[in-house]
DNA sequence: CTCCATGTTTAGAA
DNA sequence: CTTCTAAACATGGA
C-alpha cells in the first residue's frame, strides 16, 4: 500500500501505538527483510529501549528511542504495513518480524511480498540521496529540487533523490490533475506547468493524508479508482491510455494530458 | 498456469 | 557520459 499517504498514516499508528513503549524483544525476523542485520543483531539494539517518537521522510520512517543509541529505519516497500497487536492476540499472516513491548503488546511488521526493509542506523539521520520530503513542500523548494531534472515528467516526479514520496499510482493522479502526460520531456515544461505541478502535487498528497490513505474516502473525479483497463477519465470521460514510464505501467487521459 | 503488482537497485542496452 | 528498459528481489492474488 504505501506510497507517501499510506507511510504517514503508518507512521501515526506506529506513533500511537509504540511512542513512549519499552522493547522486551523482537520476535521472528525474517532474515531478507532485516538484512544485512540479523534479527539478533537488532533485538540486540532495541531491547530494554524506549521509542521516543517516529519521524517520516518519503516513503521512509525512523524511529528513534532513548536512550540515545541506533534508530530502527522501517521501509514498507509495496506491501509492507505495521499492525498493532494486544497482549495475546496472535500475529497476522505474513508477518516479517514483531516488536513485542513490556506489557506484552506489540507491532507486528506484516508484509506479503517482503520487498520491505528494517534496519539499524547509526542516529537519527535521514539517510542520504533521499530529496525534500513531497508533502506540503514549498513552492520554492519544489521548484529548486526539481530544476533542471531530466527525463519524463512521470520519472523525474517520482526520483527519490529529487522529491521523496511519490510513487506510482499518486504520480499518476498528480500528473492528470496537472493535465500532463507521463512521458512529457521535463524539460518542455514551462514555469506555469511546474506551478501546476506543485499544486497537483500538494493536493492529491495533502487530500490523501487527510482522509488516512483510506480509498474509500476518495474525492470523486479523481484517477485512481478508474486505472486499470476499461478506466475512462474521470473529467471528460474518453478511455484512459497505458503507457509505461520510469519502468512502471502508467494510465493517463490522452484528451486531457499533454 | 499466466500475468500483474503501491518499491528499489542494478546490469545492459540505446 | 546520459537516459531508458528490463530484470531481479520474494511472494500473493486475480
Amino acid at each position: 500500500m504505501p506510497e507517501l499517504p499510506e507511510v504517514e498514516t503508518f507512521r501515526r499508528v506506529l506513533e500511537r501505538a509504540a511512542t513512549g513503549r519499552t522493547v522486551t524483544g523482537f520476535e521472528n525476523p525474517d532474515r531478507y527483510v532485516t538484512r544485512p542485520h540479523r534479527g539478533r543483531e537488532i533485538a540486540r539494539a532495541l531491547a530494554g529501549r524506549t521509542f521516543r517518537g517516529f519521524e517520516r521522510r518519503g516513503k521512509l520512517v525512523i524511529a528513534t528511542l532513548e536512550p540515545d543509541g541506533p534508530a530502527l529505519l522501517l521501509h514498507f516497500g509495496m506491501t509492507g504495513e505495521p499492525v498493532p497487536l494486544a497482549a495475546g492476540a496472535p500475529a497476522p499472516a505474513f508477518t516479517r518480524a514483531l516488536l513485542r513491548f513490556h506489557g506484552g503488546d506489540g507491532v507486528a511488521f506484516r508484509d506479503p511480498r517482503k520487498l520491505g526493509r528494517l534496519r539499524l542506523a547509526p542516529s537519527a539521520e535521514v539517510p542520504a540521496g533521499l530529496g525534500p520530503d513531497a508533502l506540503g513542500i514549498s513552492w520554492s523548494a519544489f521548484r529548486e529540487t526539481l530544476r533542471g531534472a531530466r527525463g519524463g515528467a512521470k520519472a523525474v516526479l517520482m526520483d527519490q533523490g529529487r522529491l521523496a514520496g511519490i510513487g506510482n499510482l499518486y504520480s499518476d493522479e498528480i500528473l492528470h490533475r496537472a493535465g500532463i502526460r507521463p512521458g512529457r520531456a521535463w524539460s518542455s515544461l514551462g514555469e506555469s506547468d511546474l506551478r501546476t505541478l506543485h499544486r497537483a502535487t500538494r493536493a492529491v498528497l495533502g487530500t490523501m493524508v487527510r482522509v488516512e490513505a483510506d480509498w474509500d474516502r476518495l474525492p470523486r473525479g479523481w484517477l485512481l479508482p478508474r486505472r486499470g483497463r476499461d478506466g475512462t477519465c474521470p473529467r471528460c470521460a474518453a478511455p484512459l491510455a497505458r503507457t509505461a514510464a520510469a519502468g512502471r505501467t502508467s494510465w493517463y487521459c490522452p484528451r486531457c494530458q499533454r
